[in-house]
DNA sequence: CCCGTAGTACTAATTATTTAGTATGCGCCG
DNA sequence: CGGCGCATACTAAATAATTAGTACTACGGG
């Protein structure tokens, strides 16, 4: 038996990013959004909304003649869980060879680390390492 | 129509990781290594060598009785491929949103991020700029 | 020499994912 | 006030991923 995704599929992915962006969204404004990148039908974006609904990633309320969805989590939250799936399932849950791929194969400069590092160095002030 | 996985699956990637870490394996070899995790078919394993090798991860090579199957690609260069496909996915392509969840929901120290920039900085050296 | 074991090829079934068609209802415009 | 456009619910089909069964072959032991 295959094993249901943990996390967004492909399709599910693509469609939170459009509701995320915009806050809130009908199934026609994400129908829309949709076709300029590829054909696809009306309904296939209402039947995939719900699923995202039945998963817990949107929530709907009446608004006007058509349903208005919204994100049930917000995009920082559903994204890390993704990246740590992806660390989990690829790397065996280190996060340092990420971290290697990262700078091998991306354009990261060394200020971007730094940055980065510097970023985390606020954050454990603040919050008194971890 | 769905599109096929441009990287590896998930059971696939778990098969190729046995075979990376023995650096050859017979479909026998790798068949007990899954039993130890789960439950699962020899012939089942067999289906997946095959598909493997087909996708061009796996050569095999006849001996003695059985096949022995050998990587065709060397792990870093698929996970590198996988990390760029779930960059893409998830991140519209760019490496540091991707970066910044490490830093906050992995355990990457200040320390961690200062290694690999130093790594970065000689590579630049090393090669001239990327 | 026959049998059991181990291996392979071939076939097929199950489930998840993705896609979309059909039926149905409701409000509004002419 | 009747049809049209838009929305939803329900149904279903195609493809990919995963799993495994069955038939067949070769080899080695008794």
């Amino acid at each position: 038996m295959r094993r249901r995704s943990p996390t967004l599929t492909e399709q599910e992915l693509e469609i939170m990013k459009i509701v995320w962006d915009r806050e809130q969204a009908t199934v026609r404004d994400v129908y829309e959004a949709l076709l300029e990148k590829r054909k696809i039908a009306y309904t296939t974006v209402m039947t995939m909304m719900k699923i995202l609904e039945g998963k817990g990633y949107l929530k709907k309320k009446q608004a006007d003649r058509a349903y208005l969805y919204r994100p049930a989590q917000p995009r920082h939250k559903v994204l890390g869980a993704m990246v740590r799936e992806f660390v989990n399932r690829v790397f065996n849950g280190s996060a340092e060879p990420l971290l290697v791929h990262l700078v091998e194969e991306h354009n990261l400069t060394r200020e971007d680390l730094e940055e980065i590092a510097r970023l985390r160095s606020q954050t454990e002030t603040q919050r008194g390492q971890k």
